[in-house]
DNA sequence: TATAAAAGTGTTTAGATTACACTTTATGTA
DNA sequence: TACATAAAGTGTAATCTAAACACTTTTATA
């Protein structure tokens, strides 16, 4: 049996969605892990990867994944979850990803235990800019991710299935809509996330019956044909 | 921002519920921590805990938990499933903790973020004897669980919660009843987990619609009443 | 004022869930 | 052998939920 040298690092991962309205789609907020600044370092690949970074000492795990997200995006405030652990030593032993070990990481070598988290926001409520070891920041639809660093497509698969259950639990859709919208921006969202196709008048009845909504008087403005009428969500 | 000095260590820590078909209840399987040797130290309180222990290096964090459950309570063979990442920097750092930690640990002031594992069996088929540091192993009600070391009360009850979620998706329940039982067996089964009592006539029904069991010729033996048909599993 | 496009609106059917109580049968005992 | 006991076994009606389905109304624009 080996011994115990403690040389298990700890990091944080963060699967933030984000929810494009106008569009109705879903996507995945991905750095491009920074290329370094060496001439002739050819094979040097940039990877699309998760923001995610070593924890501190003495950090909370919740505090850690908020910095960690911040230094790499500059976003703030969002309320993540927890939504897994990953721990195979081999995560970050491939050959794709020891460049980078060696290049930004004291100890390249080190085992590395992943916590990670996840959110949902509504994508225009965020401007991320990329910061830290993150070249740049990139929007991917979270139907087509693309090969991701580490394992961290397995982690972005986790933290979906995590997403949708608890979508279903809690009335977590509050945080995705502007504070008046329609029923139809509601249907929507519920579409995209669960990647299907909804009767409207039985989604509205499904619902009502929740009674989570206020009609309004007023209605959309702007609208190319006739305005729908305008919710909100009860406190 | 303080500096990365890397003493996060990891451990794992194992929820075994355990199903006593007889009484028909559900427990939870704890150690007791070894007292010292040493004369004179009065002030040690042995206190129940889950079983769980560091991670060693370069060890897979699924094959930690299956050997620090063998090593503190020679249970051996389970099906352990991750539910959680506790990583609150305060959970090894309570007064009631200090001693044990001092006495077991070479670096008893570390931050120690743990892994957490559980699973569901029959209670009769382990025999748990303790081992390692574990002074005492005992079975303990579900319902009411004693005060543990460390955060693991926060452990046991994220657990359950897993367990019910889990075993509702899919036929966990296998594992849990002799390879024949009787629809009652199965009843009681669901109405411990669940913590309810469930219409035998709607309860068949449910399950019959479910289309896993085959229907034995057999029936129950050394009954005191009418003996009941016996089922299986299909394959 | 005509047109286009999305909003808005109910009913019917099928399936699932719940509530509910008496009869049958094997056992052990008198 | 028949009686008492206790659990097994069994069905229906009522209610609720989920799904299928299409036409009318309203507003903006041309």
């Amino acid at each position: 049996m080996e011994k115990n040298t403690f040389r298990n690092h700890i990091s944080v991962d963060c699967v933030i969605f984000g929810y494009d309205e106008q569009f109705n789609k879903l996507e995945v907020l991905l750095i491009e892990q920074k290329k370094p600044n060496l001439t002739g370092n050819k094979s040097f690949l940039a990877q699309f990867a998760l923001p995610g970074d070593l924890v501190n000492d003495e950090e909370d795990l919740n505090d850690a994944a908020k910095r960690v997200l911040d230094e790499l995006t500059n976003v703030s405030g969002l309320n993540l979850r927890q939504s897994g652990c990953f721990g195979d030593p081999m995560r970050v032993k491939q050959a794709k990803d020891k460049e980078w070990l060696h290049l930004y990481r004291q100890d390249p070598d080190a085992r590395v235990i992943t916590v990670t988290y996840y959110t949902l926001v509504r994508k225009e409520m965020i401007r991320p800019v990329p910061g830290s070891f993150a070249q740049n920041v990139v929007w991917k639809n979270a139907k087509r991710v693309p090969s991701l660093a580490f394992d961290h497509n397995l982690i972005v698969k986790q933290a979906y299935t995590n997403l949708r259950r608890d979508f279903e639990e809690e009335m977590f859709a509050k945080a995705l809509l502007p504070q008046k919208f329609t029923l139809k921006n509601l249907q929507n969202l519920y579409e995209v996330i669960f990647n299907t196709i909804l009767d409207k008048r039985n989604f509205i009845k499904r619902i009502k019956k929740e009674d989570n909504l206020t009609e309004l008087s007023e209605k959309q403005k702007g609208t190319m044909f006739k305005p729908s009428k305008l919710y909100t969500f009860k406190a």
